[in-house]
DNA sequence: GTCTATAATTGGATAGAC
DNA sequence: GTCTATCCAATTATAGAC
């Protein structure tokens, strides 16, 4: 019920993930391309959107593109990979910092969110056209959607257990909260206020299914 | 904050849905093939599943289809619209019956979850593949879709105002919860027991995100 | 209503000059 | 690294016999 010293915690990071790096999607031309092509397939579709349709609108010819990337499909690799690792790298260490579980879950959420705000198209992609990756590539991004999961599914099992949270099955509640909080791509738009779409989804997921105690 | 009469109430049904009826999806072949291509269409994505593959998969020609379907694009039609407006018109009366906002909720969010567990691949097709539809008939999905989030919007807003639920926004509640319980289309397989999943939405979402009232 | 055959187009990818 | 030109494969959809 209480934490051990103060460094170690009972949902510590299990095992880091596996260090591949194909190649940085930030680097300029190939970042340019992929930051294009993920608006157009936001809108249209991966497959309704062609490499010529890409080309234009970084200002060159269709041909030039595959001197950025191997394929169409390398160009979708990219986007979705850096959504979902790059949505890791830069959201879980909050995980790690000090605090409660309901502290560092909220601080993961707000994170989250805002990524999601920031990169809604290649959230929305990264989501939505995952079956036109190749099998090897799918698998990459299943694998660290699936670890980000665990890691939200542990800090509420921590939660559970110092008594903070109430839920009966903690990875159940991480995939409902997750998916929840992914849905927001479906539908923000510029208009909306997201300090104020953060806040309420925090609720929502902290004192509304986490049942966070909030009569004490 | 009581109820007129028994026979009004404050959420009632807004204007019914137009009574569009472009041609049922049941009725032998048609629904043979708009089942067939849903699988694929889920499993491979819309864009990668080809007319023969569709025709292979109910035992005819690929160009026989065109005596079902005028073209590919119809098919995906029937099919997200059998999701939408059939999962309409099978959910949305529960809301009519008796009973107060939380119970008639949880009854249609039970109604939902088991609708969407039975026709997983039709969901998880009319979700995903929006973007291939004709304008037109992505307008028509659009519209059910708003219909029924308004109508879940309703009744939470009812229950706000009888006390039952506490949210600031019933608008924004009705999206984060269709979106949480629609994400299950995403997850679901057959190994999974239905009823568990039901009883711990159901409680995410009343007692969870809206806070029905559990202290007394 | 189903078939065979084929039209018509699209779009990913390559060759090779510059 | 970008261009022009082109190949090539895939696929929707149609024509017309049965």
């Amino acid at each position: 019920m209480s934490e051990r010293e103060g460094e170690r915690r009972d949902d510590a990071v299990p095992e880091p993930f596996p260090p591949s790096r194909p190649r940085p999607i930030a680097g300029g031309r190939r970042a340019e391309i992929a930051a294009a092509a993920a608006r157009f397939f936001a809108e249209h579709g991966y497959h309704t959107v062609g490499m010529r349709e890409i080309a234009e609108a970084v200002g060159m010819r269709g041909a030039s593109l595959y001197n950025h990337f191997a394929a169409k499909e390398e160009v979708l690799y990219a986007i979705a990979l850096g959504m979902t690792k790059g949505a890791a790298e830069e959201n879980l260490p909050l995980l790690d910092d000090e605090g409660t579980p309901a502290t560092r879950l909220a601080a993961l959420l707000r994170a989250h969110i805002r990524h999601l705000a920031e990169h809604r198209v290649e959230h929305l992609v990264g989501l939505r056209e995952l079956s036109a990756l190749t099998p090897e590539h799918r698998a990459q991004i299943t694998d660290h959607r699936r670890y980000y999961q665990r890691r939200v599914r542990d800090v509420i099992a921590a939660g559970v257990r110092s008594g903070e949270f109430a839920v009966d099955d903690p990875g159940q509640a991480a995939v409902a909260i997750l998916d929840m909080v992914n849905g927001i791509s479906w539908w923000l738009r510029s208009e909306h206020d997201i300090d104020q779409v953060v806040e309420t989804y925090v609720g929502f997921a902290i004192d509304g299914i986490l049942q966070h105690a909030r009569e004490r």
